[in-house]
DNA sequence: GCAAAATGTCAAG
DNA sequence: TTGACCTTTTGCA
């Protein structure tokens, strides 16, 4: 429901379909975007483009606008009928109306900047340019617990805390193994699930990692108590094996496992 | 009702 | 490592 990867490329695909070619009306009814909405206000809207956690909406005359929702920004779309709220930044009126609210990042940049941003962001496992080689190169240089290295961003960009512990669960590997410990095999493995999971969870706009063969539902099917395998089950017994499943802080976000599926 | 938590990131100490 | 940021949702009285 809220941002991961799979959130920026679904917004960045639904934005595309809903506002393409045509001319925009742009408002900040919160107030603090009111300069960039004046800017962007009349331009047309000419795609958008998703790496990561980072959203970007082009629009003509050059202008590039960066967002990232950080842990509570939302946008979504709304009538075209309905009143802001004061929290509203940023507000696009197009087909239909989008409404952005509580982003981390939302201001105007230049092509400059946004090669900064995008350089300093590892592969994504839903970009078709990504490769699998630069994750497994960076994780080969870390020491530190891949449960850390799942969230940092330089090293693979979109995943969050959700499917970092799902992942890790999934593929049978303890949180505090150190990266650069983890066999080819296992780094390809991450890699390959990340992409299918991350696809899945564009496609269903959340995240479900529970799968049919596991749970004799379909994912998009699932209801949310059922979605996950460990994230945010601790005192729950295992779904897999029934030991109690284990929570510590990595990188300063709590990681869930088990430590009879996931053996360091 | 109100406090706490939330799928994120960065800067300060 | 901790606090700050920003808003909505959830859980507890």
């Amino acid at each position: 429901m809220v941002p991961e990867g799979h959130t920026i490329h679904r917004l960045s695909k639904d934005l595309t379909k809903d506002l393409d070619g045509r001319r925009v009306i742009a408002t900040s009814p919160q107030g603090r975007f009111e300069n960039g909405a004046s800017k962007i206000n009349g331009k047309a809207f000419n795609g958008s483009e998703a790496w990561g956690k980072h959203l970007f909406l082009m629009f003509s005359g050059n202008a590039i606008l960066h967002i990232h929702l950080g842990l509570i920004g939302k946008f979504r779309p709304v009538s075209i009928d309905s009143l802001p709220t004061d929290t509203v930044r940023l507000r696009l009126e197009g087909k239909s109306a989008w409404q952005l609210t509580g982003p981390q990042k939302c201001s105007l940049i230049s092509s400059d900047e946004y090669s900064l941003v995008i350089d300093a962001l590892g592969p994504d496992p839903l970009r078709r340019s990504s490769r699998v080689t630069d994750f497994e190169a960076s994780l080969k240089k870390r020491k530190t617990p891949i449960a850390i290295s799942l969230l940092d961003q330089s090293v693979i960009a979109g995943v969050g805390n959700v499917y970092r512990a799902e992942f890790l669960f999934m593929l049978g590997i303890h949180p505090n193994r150190p990266s650069c410990d983890l066999t080819s095999a296992e780094v390809r493995e991450i890699w390959e699930l990340a992409t299918q999971q991350l696809r899945q969870g564009v496609r269903l706009n959340r995240i479900v990692t529970v799968t049919e063969q596991d749970s004799g539902k379909k994912p998009g099917h699932l209801r949310r108590s059922k979605a996950l395998y460990v994230y945010k089950r601790e005192t729950l017994p295992c779904r897999r094996c029934g030991s109690p499943i284990r929570i510590a802080e990595f990188a300063g976000r709590s990681c869930w496992w088990c430590d009879r599926c996931q053996p360091i």
